[in-house]
DNA sequence: CGAGTCATTGATCTGTCTCAATATTAGTGG
DNA sequence: CCACTAATATTGAGACAGATCAATGACTCG
């Protein structure tokens, strides 16, 4: 059912190195950035198109620093002093707010070309935890820096309008999942979203590794762990995905917008319901 | 139990005229600013502090009409080009999102000094729905000038950032909400941030008058409007607030607070379930 | 005054949580 | 290298919070 090739095929970016063990220290090795920019994977992602030459060499001054982070490592950590906004090189990241009780809330998974840190600009203090779940390489781009040439090059100023209005937009959309949809529309919603995400990146269009836990994925979308565990075994039963521990492939992506878009309780005991009894 | 003037003491913004009947249709009454910025009752919500005086000047560019919404007009609607944020001066809005389905997320509540249209950067068209829920006035600012002012006075632009960094935040605990609590903890959290805003704004620190319906509460609490019901009786029946109809009184924000970080299943049957049983 | 909106409350139903048992895998240390 | 422990995942049975369905009352507005 899986391609052989298909954990290297899935992450390019991640070397087949053995997984390092992990670790709640942050790993601190800070280099200056020695590649530019101008010729990074991830360069649209996180860069506005169309400058000019002499802006492009500027853009280069933006990060200052690269930084590797193993999985498991934090990258920052509520409450720490704002100063940076972290462009995600490579790897993967979750973030989420701790609530006084001790329950974790994930707000979001990252992966390469997102950024990292938005929400620290407001208070000059972080307000979540971003942590790596494998090993990741981040790009430090202090922010007052970003400020400071984004006075003189428009284009940087607008796409940093944009990437906070997309922060926006998206969280949006995770407050209509979270308030409004099934269980089993939150969790085809979510495949959809990071198989959409990793195929912009030049992913497969049906095939993810899960960088996250069940009970991650859970948390993210207001579900226990075992509901996700759970709809996970429909979807594969009706023939939707194929779960293999973390291994997804996407079978219908057509049947999964169905589902996203599936009333709460009207009109059951068709459609799809008489796919639960294939066999 | 209610201050005689309380209506008018709670909203001292919308005069007592009657209130117009709801309808869909914009009204489009713009003009041009006369007052100034610099006067204005909102200004520290959505200006910038420490300007010089020449750059206060220049604020007052920022805004280039006002415009009168009447309650139920629609600001601004999804789709529509984006073209200008919208600083509320004086009501209060709801922004929701619409599926495809028919239902409807409310993804916030507006009130003066908030602004409102930042989900339309992006991708320059708004992405939600923006809809006055009573006489409203906002000013509108057109971004291409915000962007043009920002680049020359450094506190604007700062000022832009921190706006829509606190924005992501406030989706944030939105999120946690949605994503981890209890109906009572829901209700709890959302009356005590609109009473919060309302007292930063110089209304009273324990009652408020809500401006939309059960169900719009409900949508943005992820809850049914009866469950919301629900639990505005118990909090009353606990002494916790005092229920009018809109009228809210807030008797023990302290309890409120309890409420909000209550776990969800262990330990019940003490501490607040006795309160149930009182008279 | 009649129609419509909004709110409250009760009775019942159900989707998800909780509790629990079992596998499977990954990481650790001898 | 293998045993050991902890983390992760699956699945079942039962419980409960909140949804659904339904009836009623209060209020608003033509």
């Amino acid at each position: 059912m899986f391609d052989p090739a298909f954990k290297n095929f899935a992450s390019p970016l991640a070397p087949d190195a053995p997984a390092e063990r992990r670790s709640t220290v942050l790993a601190l090795h800070s280099y200056p950035a020695k590649s530019t920019c101008s010729n990074c994977n991830s360069r649209d992602m996180c860069l506005p198109s169309g400058l000019k030459i002499e802006e492009m060499d500027q853009i280069d001054l933006v990060v200052d620093q690269r930084r590797h982070v193993k999985k498991g490592g934090l990258l920052f950590h509520s409450g720490d002093r704002f100063a940076q906004l972290f462009a995600i090189r490579s790897g993967f990241f979750k973030s989420y707010i701790a609530s006084e009780d001790g329950s974790e809330q994930v707000t979001g998974f990252q992966m390469a070309g997102d950024v990292l840190g938005l929400d620290g600009i407001a208070s000059e203090h972080h307000t979540c935890n971003a942590v790596a779940l494998e090993d990741s390489e981040v790009c430090l781009m202090p922010f007052n820096r970003i400020q400071d040439l984004s006075r003189t090059i428009a284009p940087l100023q607008r796409h940093v309008h944009r990437i906070m209005s997309r922060e926006i937009v998206r969280e949006n959309d995770t407050m209509l999942l979270l308030g409004s949809m099934r269980s089993e529309a939150r969790l085809a919603s979510f495949l959809l979203n990071l198989v959409d995400r990793m195929h912009a990146r030049g992913f497969s269009q049906s095939q993810l590794v899960l960088r996250m836990t069940r009970e991650e994925i859970g948390s993210y979308l207001g579900l226990k762990l075992e509901t996700v565990s759970r709809v996970f075994s429909k979807f594969a039963k009706r023939g939707l995905v194929d779960v293999d521990k973390r291994n997804i492939a996407i079978l219908r992506s057509d049947l999964l917008r169905a589902v996203v878009h599936q009333p709460k309780r009207r009109g059951r005991s068709d459609s799809l319901d008489c796919m639960a009894k294939l066999p």
